[in-house]
DNA sequence: CGTGGTTTTGAGCCCGTTCAAGTATCGTGG
DNA sequence: CCACGATACTTGAACGGGCTCAAAACCACG
């Protein structure tokens, strides 16, 4: 974890893709004095579930995941999070979920106390927190329906599936991916075993729909049978 | 589906709860004026995924259940919204979640361009409706956790207790409850099928854990080893 | 008291898990 | 640049939890 004191917020590449977007141009002095930006390194954890909840982040780069786990061991990965998103916005007073740097992560730290002032001067702002907090709620109900009812070739094809979609709005793709996330937390996000991941990934690569690369890439060969096979 | 112009919001006995008590007394008119009450027997469909997203709803007494389905008949019952609550506040331009009445459902339905106006106007109610969407994702997060990692009895005995908890947290009940949904809708919500419902209620029931009773009751007799099955 | 839907119970099966072994990949230091 | 160890991934065989299919029991309602 490291500090940056005030790379300043106009320069910011993600700004209008953020909740910071909804900050007008000539007040984004206050913002950059709001917030902090801290980074990570793959594998750190950026908060932790159980501890009382102080701050809200953005992230500026990277990819996070949000994760819940029993004392057992048992651990179900909720969703990921990617620039322009933000985390831990939970009204309670300690974190519901753990989050974790998948990638290197630049994220904007705004302590709670601060949020709520932004927003009382910017109403803009809890727009758009509430149009995302709504979109990741969109998100979560696609989950439950995947978790509870999809079969595991299904939710491995809704999942790449997904995952291209959210590539490809960003920057036009030849359906080449470098997933961020390991086979365990594909499983983890898709209530699966690592086994089982692995088992219709290579099955999908033997009837010519993917194939795997090195170094966690995927191409997509057959975007139209997969989606076949994604039951939506 | 039956209509009523205006009983009037200043008697509304949820209103505190919903996202109505964030509007001043003395605008209460104005509330009265954009909303339309509408009831619904149960069983009737109140917004149907896939349509054009006209309103907003807001639940003032009865269940109603979220669900999502595939064409080959699988459903999945994304949550429940009881009274005071609300659904369909999607910003897509057509629904995502088919919305059933579980019980008799008296909801007040209000126009998105009009929730829009009264959103401008009072700053309160978008904090409220934020608060509440973070509670529904927490919601969601809890249950996406139960489905990708849950067996079938930690299934049922957490959904046993949540389904207390809310009620004690209404009025204080002697552990007895007359759930709302058949076994058909308990499994849709828990990743399940009619048949396990069962043999783990009658399992349970074997335990002295709870008691079935007559006309969906269900009296819970050990709180704490239902918790110790519930894994959590 | 019949009728239709819901719930329970049983028997057998299958998908995904578990356990185990083997292979590939990546990062690190020599 | 290569050898090495650690981690990640793949593959196989057997198991089992929850599903499917089927039938009986129960309840609600006219």
């Amino acid at each position: 974890m490291r500090h940056e004191p005030g790379a300043d917020c106009a320069a910011c590449a993600i700004r209008a893709k953020s909740i910071c977007g909804a900050v007008p141009h000539r007040d984004l002095d206050i913002l950059s004095r709001s917030r902090r930006q801290i980074r990570f390194d793959r594998r750190q954890t950026i908060v932790r579930a159980g501890e009382p909840a102080t701050s809200f982040f953005s992230i500026v780069s990277g990819v996070v995941k949000l994760c819940r786990s029993l004392s057992d061991g048992r651990t179900q990965i909720i969703g990921f999070r990617f620039p322009g998103e933000f985390f831990a916005i939970s009204a309670a007073d300690t974190y519901a979920t753990t989050v974790e740097a998948l990638t290197f992560v630049e994220v904007c730290q705004f302590p709670h106390s601060l949020l709520k002032r932004l927003v009382q001067a910017f109403p803009q702002l809890q727009t758009r927190l509430l149009e995302m907090s709504n979109h990741y709620l969109a998100a979560s109900e696609d989950q439950i329906f995947l978790l509870g009812r999809k079969t595991a070739k299904e939710k491995v094809a809704s999942f790449l599936l997904s995952y291209n979609e959210k590539l490809t709005q960003e920057s036009a793709g030849g359906h080449c991916m470098h997933l961020p996330m390991t086979r365990t937390e594909i499983a983890d996000f898709l209530g699966l075993t690592t086994e089982t991941v692995s088992r219709v990934l290579t099955g999908l690569a033997r009837e010519k729909i993917i194939t795997v690369g090195l170094s966690h890439s995927v191409r997509l060969l057959n975007v139209d049978l997969l989606q076949h096979f994604s039951g939506n």
